[in-house]
RNA sequence: GUGGCCGUAGCUCAGUUGGUUAGAGCUCCAGAUUGUGGAUCUGGUUGUCGCGGGUUCGAGUCCCGUCGGUCACCCCA
């Protein structure tokens, strides 16, 4: 049997064939919520082609991105990508079309994402990213804004100060930290590596980076220690606390983003224990569209992008996976064969009244038929029966109370309406 | 791209220092049973033991290669 490729996944319906499956359920639980809470801060979505030409991503990162791309040439001999992120297709829309649209712009997408690198945990050669971004505002309320948007993103999900923490640093804080000791702007990008990297590589290493560019690792520790916030993050700090989602934030001058366009505020959402990598990260890059628009436009710019793998880890470590399945609504039990045509107009009154509804396609035994209907998490079951004058009465059972109820079969649809926008128990 | 570990039924896994015709539980399918049923019982399908080569009288088991998975590094999202 032809397998998926290396890193490409296959999303079954609940319940997963193996317990390392991925669940379509969950990925539609995680998606709805996106939306939701992305429409409810006013954020609009918006979508791009998967595939761009080849130069989008090689302008601005250089041509060895290359090697991390899913890139090949068509059959019309074009140089072509799978869209590794969305960004630049973002910052393409937003300079061709800024002008129809009043400031400040606030869109979100749902991107599936492509990157060709040998997978591991967490990190697949495809996934799906919520980017969200606000064009057209300095201010850091936006910033304030978008970080928000993310916290209630994962709140939307269960997740809990607990469970996340979002680390908010600034490039302009480091830039003020290197001027003061490094008149070579040109070295910023070898020193923010080394910060980057300080978690991860050996003291001494780092201790002679640093002294390239006049620091020292002590010096850029107790920077870290300090956590002294800029004028900018403090205002953030503060919305953010007034809105009630301090407990969310913490500074940390440790996280630096890797890629080179950022210019403000930067941040980073963890879990709390440390197990898994970034869930999302993000920052300001006002020069970005001025660069993508040859010069043409000029917007201040800031986003983020939270990805579905890692997530999906987390929710299924914090057992926040349970009810993201969705259940039927009517299960209509056909045990009578002679009742079917009338069952079958019960199942379509059902369907027109809204009411997701599932029945026998044909003849089976009634416990198979109710096994389905437990399978398929019913809130009910409905069956037609003939009393020995020749009289049609349905009788509804609650799933959970196990409650029957037998009326008339044309009010079914509206009992069931009734039923279901009650909580269930 | 580099390295460590792992590949046995649809799933989770047993399988003795290399030794008959490779097993269990679950799932699925069928039958029985139950009939205010969410069970129970019986039976059945499914394996080139990832693939290829080697050692051996004999390989699921040992060796080499390869593909896939997984974890770490590199890099980043």
């Amino acid at each position: 049997m032809i397998q998926p490729l290396p890193g490409f996944r296959d999303f079954y319906p609940e319940p997963v064939p193996s317990p390392d499956a991925w669940s379509c359920d969950l990925r539609q639980h995680i998606f709805e919520t996106w939306r939701t809470t992305s429409r409810r801060y006013g954020f609009r979505e918006y979508d791009g082609p998967p595939l761009e030409s080849l130069e989008l991503y090689t302008l601005k990162s250089g041509e060895e991105i290359v090697q991390q791309l899913f890139n090949f040439t068509d059959k019309g001999g074009r140089e072509v990508a799978m869209r590794p992120e969305m960004t630049p297709t973002l910052a393409r829309m937003v300079a061709a079309a800024e002008r129809h649209y009043r400031k400040p712009i606030k869109w979100f997408a749902i991107p599936q994402l492509f990157r060709y690198e040998k997978q591991q945990r967490g990190r697949l050669r495809e996934h799906f990213q919520f980017n969200a971004d606000i064009f057209g505002e300095s201010s850091p309320g936006a910033d304030a804004e978008l970080i928000a948007l993310l916290i209630d993103s994962l709140r939307g999900l269960g997740l809990t100060a607990d469970d996340f923490v979002i680390r908010v640093s600034s490039r302009r804080a480091w830039q003020a930290f290197l001027e003061a000791r490094c008149a070579d702007p040109s070295r910023a990008y070898d020193f923010y590596q080394a910060v980057d990297k300080l978690e991860r590589e050996k003291p001494e290493v780092i201790d002679e980076k640093l002294r390239l560019v006049g620091s020292s690792l002590q010096e850029v520790r107790e920077f870290i220690q300090a956590s002294q916030p800029t004028s900018e993050i403090q205002t953030l700090l503060d919305e953010l606390g007034a809105r009630g989602l301090g407990s969310f934030v913490r500074v940390d001058y440790g996280v630096i983003r890797g890629l080179a366009y950022y210019t403000g505020i930067v941040f980073e959402a963890f879990d709390r224990k440390g197990k898994f990598r970034a869930l999302a990260g993000g920052g300001r890059y006002d020069q970005l569209v001025h660069l993508v628009s040859g010069g043409k436009v000029n917007l201040p710019a800031l986003g983020f992008g939270m990805g579905d793998v890692v997530l999906a880890e987390l929710l299924k470590d914090r057992g926040l996976v349970r009810g993201a399945t969705q259940s039927l609504s009517a299960y209509v039990l056909i045990e009578e064969e002679s009742l079917r045509a009338e069952s079958l107009r019960c199942v379509q009154s059902l369907r027109e009244a809204g009411v997701s509804a599932d029945f026998p396609l044909a003849a089976t035994k009634s416990d198979k038929q109710f096994k389905r209907a437990v399978e398929l998490a019913a809130r009910v079951t409905v069956k037609l029966e003939r009393a020995p004058d020749g009289a049609i009465s349905a009788r509804v059972r609650e799933m959970t109370s196990r409650s029957e109820q037998v009326i008339p079969p044309d009010l079914v649809a509206a009992h069931c309406l009734g039923l279901i926008h009650r909580p269930p128990g």
